[in-house]
DNA sequence: TTGGCTATTTTGTGATCACAAAATTAGTCG
DNA sequence: CGACTAATTTTGTGATCACAAAATAGCCAA
């Protein structure tokens, strides 16, 4: 006998029909992961948006399998929300969750990022003022889904650099969380009414100063969540 | 021929071969869900342990599927860990992870122990003074196991008076990450020369007190892992 | 037109399969 | 006797399938 003993129903093709794509090892779940990711930090994905196994596997092009992977996985993270039934949706965000959100971030945001301050030099807070740049464009600009990545990249710049195993994989799981709201308020409200305390944080940095750096990005967090949340929820 | 159009090649008994237990929907993920944290947080899975999908799967009586979304998921949580090639296996310890532990449950837990305060009433106070009792029990009988079932229960009887949809799994997350690790900790140093904060965190809640039970926490915890931590890490 | 019922489709869940890479073991040669 | 290599086993990954429950569409009657 040959190594096929049984029927062989499935999968013979793992790439196309030339082996063009040898289909490298965990590389469709990866994939899936960043992809859908992405969406939410960019506020792709809208609070309430259903989220389906057979649909994300066709849109991406991959099988359901990776999906249900990848689900599972921003489940755990409260990213994706499963429904008793089993659905799968973008959490829609209540004046509860809010706080608490903004609660958990002053927490840790601040914290994390004085633990990174050691780590930074010069050439971060160049990097980080670049940044801070195009922030501005995306906002006289309006747009929202730049500024989300951007104001997202700028943070994580600061806090990859703590190297931290601990609060990064936490303050992570927040963000996806208020992200895909985020996009629906700073659609409907705009960016332009934005203080910026970016500045204040890099000069924080240049300084090496870590009181000012905590208060800078706790500032932040307060005012891009604080002004623009309020009026912005569901119900008061 | 029965209902089958096509060749059936899988899973033509979902239960046993009488129709004793109809295989309720969404059985199967929790119970490996419930198994494996249950592990987890007693420290029957010890640091460096290689989890494998098969392996876990017939012990647990399930297919290989529902395992993997719930290593996904724990995987997610930072509850297990992937190695680049695949392998999963429980965490090791070490000093930085340690002390990022430490800080992070000393940030989030007795602001979650605030939250709580105003939920907890005398009944919460007397079951609250039952466990600790119970846990006395196991320190003067050296069970480690039950040791971690019973403080792991103590705080969460607190903590889920908090109603909190963001900080609560941000914790569960964390005690996931260190309880193997204080497994091995305990099992090794035992668990005699515990101080007793629980009693004072019972105290402040009888008392309605926030700031005496934020502080409690705050001890509890700090000895908890402090006075053990030190002197067990891998290396120093 | 609308309310309720039925049929169809959609969707998550559990299971098995084929395959490749990695780990383990066996075997052999120096 | 030890180290290197080849064969075997283990293990994760992606895929497809069958099934049940839920959601949707369709339909008929009041």
């Amino acid at each position: 006998m040959n190594k096929t003993s049984t029927g062989n129903a499935q999968a013979p093709r793992p790439d196309g029909e030339d082996g063009s794509t040898p289909t490298n090892r965990g590389t469709a779940r990866a994939q899936v992961d960043t992809a859908v990711r992405s969406a939410l930090l960019t506020g792709r994905f809208i609070p309430g948006k259903a989220v389906t196994l057979r649909g994300l596997a066709q849109e991406l092009g991959v099988s359901p399998m990776p999906v249900r992977e990848v689900i599972q996985r921003l489940a755990a993270e409260n990213a994706l929300n499963v429904k008793p039934n089993g659905r799968v949706q973008v959490p829609e965000m209540s004046p509860s969750r809010f706080d608490e959100i903004l609660k958990a971030r002053l927490l840790l945001e601040p914290e994390l990022a004085e633990m990174a301050l050691p780590q930074l030099d010069h050439a971060d807070a160049k990097v980080l003022e670049d940044i801070d740049l195009e922030i501005d464009e995306s906002i006289s600009c309006g747009n929202a889904e730049s500024y989300l990545r951007l104001n997202h990249a700028f943070h994580f710049k600061i806090y990859a650099s703590s190297n931290s195993e601990i609060l990064m994989p936490l303050v992570e799981s927040l963000w996806l969380q208020f992200a895909p709201f985020m996009r629906t308020v700073y659609g409907r409200v705009g960016t332009a009414n934005l203080v910026d305390w970016h500045k204040e944080a890099i000069r924080a940095i240049r300084n090496d100063d870590p009181t000012a750096l905590n208060a800078a990005i706790a500032a932040d967090i307060r005012d891009g969540m604080g002004i623009l949340g309020r009026e912005s929820l569901p119900e008061i």
